[in-house]
DNA sequence: ACTTAAATTTAGACAAAACTAAAAAAAATA
DNA sequence: TATTTTTTTTAGTTTTGTCTAAATTTAAGT
């Protein structure tokens, strides 16, 4: 695998959790920020490589071995993740794009010695799934603030929208994995949240809660 | 910088140690395993790049900069070596192909933070120096083979005695400038050394691993 | 010095992965 | 249903890095 073939793997594999009967070739370019036609030729390599179900004009889907590859190459995206934070002192907001050089390092034995060395982590910085060695994935159930109800208490543990820009917004409310939070009021208006965080009322757009997941 | 132009410079750099006046174009094809066609092509961009100097047929050298480049090269591959042996507790022979991979990874803040996870260390597992980030190495002040240390690997650098006898010796045993060794026991007894040269085994009496320069 | 051998360069070709522009199919709309 | 718009595919081109085969330059041997 080239890592050309492994970022349209993992594309498809993002985008097929959004849209699960097919992922557009439209969508992909998007994903990829490069053209449809470029899209479709990959497309069929990676259809010949047994990787991908494909009816031309029909979008595409992964078969059982393209979607355990995905899975191997997200596992290794978030467990360098996590090492990055953790070990390197990076912060949530920079590790996304070295990650994205480093997933496509090709050691199963590094890996999996990376994983232990990391104590076998579930979730990465932004409080993603890691799938384990065998491609598994632990469901923590989890839904977003926008879902959450008035005068209940929560922890944050995840992120939606993972963009550096939301990130440090999150930084600058002092917002991270495992703040607690309460939910105080909820407008109904514009469905503005108000949340109190160590003591300290912060309203929270619908947009901010829409891309915050709770528990 | 390509992956390729990488390795480029990083065999360059290595080759000319050996020969400082110019690195063949042959030598360079036969580290890379390619064909010397395709060394001429790669010298001819990268001396546009200002990274070799290059006269047909002369052979070329490293510019300030393709130096500079090289050395930071080197030194991601020894710190990633270093981090695999020390933390994820690979054995030193397995290590080299990944760092091969890992040594390409761009983030210059990623190896910076690297290095001080690691303690700034000075040698990778081989025994081979780490330049610092400003490109500089440390000269390890070579000592005797007779101040080695059991299961560390050297290599040779230089004789005390210069006599004809010794040197002879030494062509026998096929010890040379450069050879790399790894102690395997030291007899306390009479100080007789039990090395390891090219994976067969050789005793050296105190008296040769007393004029015998290592690093 | 002349001839042969070895090393190096040139010229032309190829595969991977991207692109543009045009054609074809599917979806949307009147 | 017919027409327009959008999406997707095809066809042909480009760039990077490699190759083979032929030509050229340098080095070696007699």
């Amino acid at each position: 695998m080239t890592s050309s073939e492994e970022n349209y793997i993992k594309v498809i594999y993002h985008l097929s959790r959004v849209s699960p009967k097919g992922v557009s070739t439209n969508a992909i370019a998007g994903m990829l920020q490069s053209k449809a036609s470029s899209v479709t030729d990959m497309i069929k390599k990676l259809t010949e490589k047994g990787l991908l179900i494909y009816q031309k004009y029909q979008g595409v889907n992964l078969t059982e071995s393209g979607l355990l590859i995905a899975k191997m190459i997200v596992r290794k995206h978030r467990l360098w993740e996590v090492f990055l934070v953790e070990k390197l002192d990076f912060s949530w907001d920079e590790v996304h794009e070295i990650a994205e050089e480093l997933e496509h390092i090709k050691s199963e034995k590094l890996i999996n010695k990376l994983d232990a060395f990391l104590g076998f982590p579930t979730e990465d910085p932004h409080g993603d799934e890691i799938p384990n060695k065998k491609g598994e994935i632990l469901i923590s159930e989890k839904k977003l603030l926008s879902d959450g109800v008035v005068d209940k208490k929560y922890i944050c543990v995840g992120v939606k929208d993972t963009s550096k820009e939301f990130l440090q917004y999150l930084d600058k409310q002092k917002i991270a994995l495992g703040t607690k939070l309460k939910i105080v009021q909820k407008e109904v208006f514009d469905n503005t949240f108000t949340v109190k965080i160590n003591d300290k009322i912060v309203t929270i757009s619908n947009k901010i809660a829409n891309n915050l997941y709770i528990k």
